[in-house]
DNA sequence: ATCATGCTTAGCCATGTTGCTAACTATACT
DNA sequence: AGTATAGTTAGCAACATGGCTAAGCATGAT
């Protein structure tokens, strides 16, 4: 377990802003061209390259030219370091949980059986 | 499908910090005072009060004073809103690569039964 | 009453983020 | 050749973030 990751600190990050996730969001759904992730944000070529770039670094997208064309693509596994954070998070919570439940468990045996 | 969540920008900006995930790492394994949370990342107490706003802010811990020492507790359920969205992302990212499936069974069919 | 503890607030500084425009490069089209 | 298209780079402005110190306030212990 890492206890310090800066890949998560990308990943998270890359994740936190609106306009990534909306081009996360198109890309889901196939390779695109710089242009066509601009077209639904409104935003300005040289703001969407920002954006790319924070994706790319974060591992979360692809991307080479193609004659004067950009083509995109979505890095899905990028995402499993989250994931595994998550899970881990996820198992910490149920082991309390669980050690509550053993917490009652015993508090009502004694009730049962006490003196 | 929310469009453009704020909640989701609160929640993986709140991530997207190494001190705020040692934190968060802390209060799954139960409730902690201020003092304690702040301890294992050496950092001083006022920053530390700062990154437990953010995480507040979030939902993803709830505060409360008792006496002189306010106690901090994780909030599971603030994670559900960013587990939708990955849930969503996926189910895009699968359904791109059924439709790529289709693709290539079409093209094969084509091949055996074409002229 | 005094002192120690635990938190809180105010305010500073350096750096990072997000948007922009303007000017540039490289490829395709006619 | 000349023009349109698709990125790219440089640099600016406004604001947010993450750290700090210093000083304040409320509660618990002696």
């Amino acid at each position: 377990m890492a206890k310090h990751d800066p890949h998560l600190d990308l990943l998270f990050h890359a994740l936190s802003d609106p306009t990534r996730r909306m081009m996360l969001n198109r890309l889901a759904r196939g390779p695109a061209a710089v242009t066509e992730l601009a077209g639904p944000t409104g935003l300005r070529l040289p703001t969407i390259l920002r954006h790319l770039s924070v994706l790319e670094a974060a591992g979360l997208v692809a991307s080479q030219k193609d004659g004067r064309v950009r083509s995109c693509a979505f890095q899905p596994k990028a995402m499993a370091p989250m994931h595994d954070w998550l899970e881990d998070q996820r198992r910490l919570w149920e082991g309390r949980l669980d050690r509550l439940d053993d917490y009652v468990t015993n508090l009502m045996k004694e009730r049962n059986h006490g003196p």
